[in-house]
DNA sequence: TTGTATGCGTTATCAA
DNA sequence: TTGATAACGCATACAA
């Protein structure tokens, strides 16, 4: 005796098949399980003991084809192996499973026609609402095909997007990312830096951004010009070659694309005799887990990728109910301060400072 | 004009409403909307061009209903933050999709009740098949609820299972825990450690398989009694406490439950004043990306990890099309020989090397 | 080659 | 308080 996913040779368990042996009518049995009052307490009782005996599951797809809502939540992101687009899909799926949602996961690997594909996955699951993690694609394509007001889109990179452009009013998540570089200039300067250099990765919005960003307020400290490296979208798994040639290069300071691109370059280095933070000072973006652990520890900028997965959640289930989606929000950053960065007062190589708390300072956001 | 997902106001897209566009029947629609050679080429044609026009996307529900299969894969893991987690979710996510499933995912967070919970939501949606990824509840549980030949169990976590004892025959993936541990020992006694520690974390299976390996390989070795060091699930997080704990009693070799954990005892550690490799020689487990970029980087068993994802999803599939769920597979592991072992011989307190190749060697697996 | 009719499992409307 | 019935969108057996 089981329902469908059970042993294959037995018969299904239905509202049906609860009916025949609690002996009423299928409306009953179907009332009775969603506790309608109308239902004589008696009857409740019997059909909840038939329906346990039968281990009876609801049929989702039979529900959701009737009452045209299927209580799932679509997610698409890059890459479930990495740090970030796993930390905001945990906040994302344990927000939406607190409100009784269900996930459907689709990765698109930050490849335009693969997005397109797990696009016409969630269309095809009627998705009460999605969630886009960075994604590439065209916003007003999404819309074409997914209800507007039941979208959100977290990061999106899509490049006209870039510098907080043609931005929809409402179902955005960013991060003050401007803010966030601006203060990992700010920093590297404060701390003596006198020339400085970028990292970037791709082509998306978001390198554009960050690029803008570090050079915008390297012009405004009067350093000398942002000297730019450009690295492929897997640099960090092979960082061999963009170490060398800002080891050609080296300036004072070096800001990343993200954390894991800094730590696998500030590995590289390394390797080619250059010290973090001793030859140069480094900074990351992200603020990942292991952001902590390395040796250095990598001064950062962290933004709050569970709560950009939370929130996302949070917002769909609010448009589902409310009718109405959220304006678009911008999150603050903060700058961690680790043991990658550190005073350049010419010529001094201070020795590595032994384990020190991470001070943490708050930036952007929302006025 | 568009379907469900659209804009609310508009009617939906259906058979029906292609059909009425088309001038034929709903099922002359369906059917040439599938190809059915049955279905002249003009009206096949004519139809998908209303169908294209419309941006007609099937209802999964509604297929699914009909046809008793939802063409979905139900994949529960502990945590979608946790790397090697992420790894496996990302390998079953790819297979998956290249053969047309989609994918639900649920996270259990190690819980029994969550996962009772998951487990629930995977029979409301008939997923034709579904993983459960490092799950404490017991397998026969699970039986009870789900079809056990649409089954696969990576890493099965319910104590009852440690050190490979009361294995299903059929639909489980698991690593070579114990020829790992084993070998991390037989490392660090070619290395010349005399004294050998353990940190576990928490009362699982895995715990206890990798604990009782390393215990028996230390004894076979003539070695001392094992040390061992207890540790909180998240003890990566707060590790304070445990370094402490090994910090008083500290072995010439320690070998950690995982790797996350082995990075932050060796960070911890480090603000206690104590260095790897020169105190103490630090072995891991699981070749997180991340474990190759700490300094000193990682000695570690490198599990496959996104191989057991993509296999697990492979399983399913084949059980589905098949309808026979392959055998149960124990793979392989390598350990993976980073810096942070080093020879111990007596008093020498070598200067850390350079950057140098990892060396690799595999062991255990299917005879 | 195409159309008609039925059922998948639910929920909800209308009667009784 | 309960039952009969229709409809959600699709696939298919059977008719034409």
């Amino acid at each position: 005796v089981t329902n469908e996913s059970g042993p294959a040779n037995v018969q299904r368990v239905t509202l049906g098949r609860i009916a025949e042996l609690a002996g009423v009518s299928i409306s009953t049995v179907s009332r009775a399980l969603a506790d309608d009052p109308q239902i004589s307490a008696r009857t409740r009782e019997a059909v909840r003991r038939v329906a346990d005996q039968l281990g009876y599951v609801p049929n989702a797809a039979a529900r959701s084809l009737r009452s045209l809502s299927t209580r799932t939540l679509g997610l698409m992101l890059g890459d479930l192996s990495d740090p970030v687009h796993g930390l905001v899909a945990a906040g994302f799926e344990t927000e939406a499973r607190r409100h009784g949602y269900t996930v459907v996961i689709a990765t698109g690997f930050g490849d335009l026609a693969m997005e397109r594909d797990a696009l016409r996955v969630f269309v095809e699951h009627r998705n009460d609402g999605v969630a886009l993690i960075s994604t590439v694609i065209d916003p007003s394509e999404i819309r074409a095909v997914l209800r507007p007001d039941r979208l959100v889109l977290v990061a999106p990179e899509h490049v006209r997007l870039a510098e907080g452009r043609d931005l929809p009013e409402r179902g955005v998540v960013r991060v003050d990312e401007g803010a966030g570089f601006e203060m990992a200039v700010g920093h590297l300067v404060e701390q003596g830096c006198r020339s400085i250099g970028y990292v970037g990765v791709g082509l998306t919005a978001s390198n554009v951004t960050r690029r803008a960003a570090v050079e915008r307020a390297v012009r405004l400290a009067g350093l000398p010009p942002l000297r730019r490296f450009a690295a492929g979208p897997d640099a960090w798994r092979a960082p061999r070659d963009v170490a060398a040639r800002i080891a050609r290069d080296l300036p004072e300071g070096l800001i990343c694309y993200e954390d894991k691109l800094a730590l696998s370059i500030m590995d590289a280095l390394r390797a080619l005799g250059v010290e973090v933070p001793n030859d140069l000072s480094l900074v990351g973006f992200d603020g990942i887990p292991f952001a902590a652990l390395s040796r250095p520890r990598l001064t950062t900028i962290t933004q709050p990728v569970v709560e950009m997965g939370r929130l996302a959640a949070e917002m769909l289930i609010e448009a589902i109910r409310t009718g109405e989606l959220r304006p678009s929000v911008l999150l603050p950053v903060e700058l961690t301060i680790g043991e990658s960065t550190r005073p350049r007062t010419a010529g001094s190589r201070t020795a590595e400072t032994a384990a020190s708390s991470q001070p943490r300072v708050r930036a952007g956001g929302e006025p």
